[in-house]
DNA sequence: CTCAGTCATTTGTCTTAGACATTATAAGGA
DNA sequence: TCCTTATAATGTCTAAGACAAATGACTGAG
């Protein structure tokens, strides 16, 4: 009897392909493969027909690996350090080490897996904040705190799940809640395939939608070519693309490039999210977001450009 | 002066190199050489330094071959048809019946584009029918029907990605708006890797909250390991896995039989969804449930059996 | 001292063909 | 009709080499 439905572990060595490899950490099998052709990490064993297995520690090493290299590291100067050293260098990263209380204080309540409490935390701070701050703010801080935590091993994969859960959660609540749209633009929102990140994305949708506008969510992973369709059916003045720090920014910057090619003139194409943060400049025709300010912004100066004509 | 941004594109002959082709059909890069080597089909041109460039006509009918290869049929047998003969394909897929004219009516409001309209009747259905009948007559039957109706082609994707959406808002809108929980159990849910679908777990999400069990949800694709170290953490009485019809019967079995086999006995393991609906039986201490009344049961025989002890 | 341009190095992605595990279909037997 | 077994189908993995895009270091000019 064979293990069927997850061949990707095996449960003594804790185990995995280089397909589940690819999909934890986001490395490329092509990137994983020159890695350990040149620099010799990672190493990692074969099953009886040569095909790579990669060890757990191997996994969180390619992670530290990952964001390092996202953050400017260099892959050659960084690969063949320690795990310990490379923990170092991230946490050396964050100077401002400690979340703020209130962000704090929520993820407390994660970790010690009361739900009822961390979902009234998270009401209230909404309730306190109104929708703009409390997403701008508590939820941004939540995210990217989480984040780390998650990265350096502080909080389990399951609690990074019901934290999502919850956070969608609220935000639809939230989106629901909102009265019916101003002057503003319909928005047509969603994320290329491969981005699974949903909440930026609902972040967006709240923000918009309390800002006025119209907004057609389509949630994540929108083939390019359904997107085309889609602006015409819906009759959208504007595309907004979510790329979370999970894709590359040159991925994320060729997608809005191709999207800019197929629609018409009159639509405008927005991109946002950790991909595009430190983007200089994209194709002509498309809007780089890197903050919920730009967001408004846009929104603000499309209205007027709008109200003119 | 060269096209610097977009590598993806050509603009005069609309061409896409395989990274696009694969991000654009979800086919991976190996899938395409080896379909190129075994079928010469899609035999794309080449740049200058011999790499390949699809043409939009090509991508077009990869996205047919994709539908029809998820609808059933084999790749060697349609891959060489013209893209009209596939199309013929799609569309010849006809329903066996019609559906009931309520669920009909939203479903026509939903291919008209009208967001608003769509979501208020969406909402008046829940009210009228109140959670529980909502779910399991309206939702059930918009799944099942919508599903028909996108793989004959009558339903574009983009419409389909808005449906999803718009039943997530309101599901979680509703489950967030019940009451505390009754006596039931803590029950923890979720899907395995590799199985997507959310609004089924948020049906079976809904219900259980509808009936007093205080549900511990983690979204879609916990890793197995995971779900055992979540299991003692939220002090869970029953693990419950939703398993679509994306994913095979056996896949389904072994997941719940592996997953069951890490779980202490005091926790039980329930299985449900389209793809275990014509399961025979399941690993002995797994609990198969084949509709919602059989969750609905099985959550009362809990109630029945902690009472008494 | 900053800015822009040139060159060298690093790095990720694409190429080839072959091998094989996995899944689906067909055929045979209870 | 159902279950088991054989055969065909299909997708993913492997290898090393090639090269473009991205980055860093260096230079010279304003």
């Amino acid at each position: 009897m064979t293990e069927i439905l997850d061949s990707t572990v095996d449960p003594q060595g804790a185990c995995y392909n280089i397909a589940a490899v690819e999909r934890d950490t986001g490395l490329s099998k092509d990137t994983l493969r020159v890695w350990e052709r040149r620099y010799g990490f990672p190493k990692p064993q074969r099953d009886q027909h040569d095909e790579r297995l990669y060890s757990l520690p191997d996994l969180e090493k390619l992670r530290l690996l990952r964001l390092l290299i996202d953050y400017g590291h260099r892959p050659g100067k960084i690969i063949n350090r320690s795990t310990a050293e490379l923990s170092q260098l991230v946490s050396a990263r964050t100077p401002d080490q400690s979340p703020p209380p209130e962000i704090a204080a929520i993820i407390e309540l994660l970790l010690q897996h009361d739900v009822d409490q961390f979902r009234n935390a998270l009401l209230q701070a909404l309730m306190k904040q109104g929708l703009l701050r409390f997403v701008t703010e508590t939820v941004a801080g939540l995210n990217h705190w989480i984040g780390e935590a998650w990265l350096a091993g502080r909080v389990p994969v399951f609690d990074e799940h019901l934290y999502s859960e919850h956070i969608q959660n609220i935000l639809r609540n939230a989106i629901i809640a909102q009265p019916g749209r101003g002057s503003g633009p319909r928005v047509l929102l969603t994320s290329l395939p491969g981005e699974k990140h949903r909440i930026g994305l609902l972040m967006v949708e709240a923000v918009l939608t309390a800002e006025g506008a119209a907004c057609v969510a389509l949630g994540t992973e929108t083939p390019i070519i359904d997107i085309k369709d889609a602006v015409p059916a819906y009759r959208v003045d504007v595309v907004a693309l979510s790329f979370s720090s999970a894709i590359t920014q040159t991925a994320a910057l060729s997608g809005l490039a191709e999207l800019r090619t197929l629609l018409p003139a009159g639509v405008e194409v927005w991109g946002g999210g950790g991909a595009l943060a430190r983007a200089r400049k994209a194709a002509p025709g498309v809007l780089l977001l890197r903050s919920f300010d730009d967001l408004r912004y846009a929104l603000e100066r499309w209205r007027v450009e709008h109200a003119l004509r």
